[in-house]
DNA sequence: ATAGTATTTAGACAATCATCTAAATACAAA
DNA sequence: TTTGTATTTAGATGATTGTCTAAATACTAT
């Protein structure tokens, strides 16, 4: 959960799960609702696909990235017994 | 919340505010649960204080820290509804 | 092949961060 | 006042980060 955390930390990757929580969206797609360059996008995709909180898929000339549901539940439900349980390397 | 968000990107500040969970401690308290100095301890605290996540109180010598479990709750609260609204100042 | 589109990678840079040591502050007790 | 304890602050350092430009890769279409 370390890289999840982190991944986390950054506004604009926050950002970017929320519009991904709408529809998948090609990676241009994305940058384009977002002030920096596309270099600067597909970094933050990397750190958050790295975290699991993203997937990719490759179809012809695009990459169309999806949120990761799973990953996100797990991070909420961890969250939620955040406080109540002894610590353990998953938070 | 930019700020909570920072704060709990550090793994010894989350392990911090787990501590804390359980009763006050004083600085020096936390600080021997840790392999880091009390220097490093106290910047964390400071962080998390900027943060709003928890408090001190000082009486005589010592300074006691507790949990803002304000705070804490809104954090929770907030990315119970991440997905479900648009974005706000407070994500 | 050549040109064009979509995306990542490489390399650089300034800013921020976690951490340390050493010094400073605040208070209590002798 | 001097000594000791609790804590923070100052200043430094090496690592990491977010961002950029420019180049590279991959694929399509002409």
């Amino acid at each position: 959960m370390n890289k999840v955390w982190h991944a986390l930390a950054d506004e604009t990757r926050r950002n970017i799960l929320k519009l991904l929580h709408y529809r998948d969206m090609t990676a241009s797609n994305i940058a384009s609702q977002f002030s920096c360059t596309q270099a600067t996008i597909s970094h933050h995709l990397s750190v958050l696909k790295e975290a699991g909180l993203v997937t990719s898929k490759k179809s012809a000339q695009t990459i169309t990235y999806s949120l990761n549901t799973t990953i996100w539940q797990e991070f909420c439900c961890m969250i939620a017994n955040f406080m109540d349980k002894k610590e353990t390397k998953n938070d």
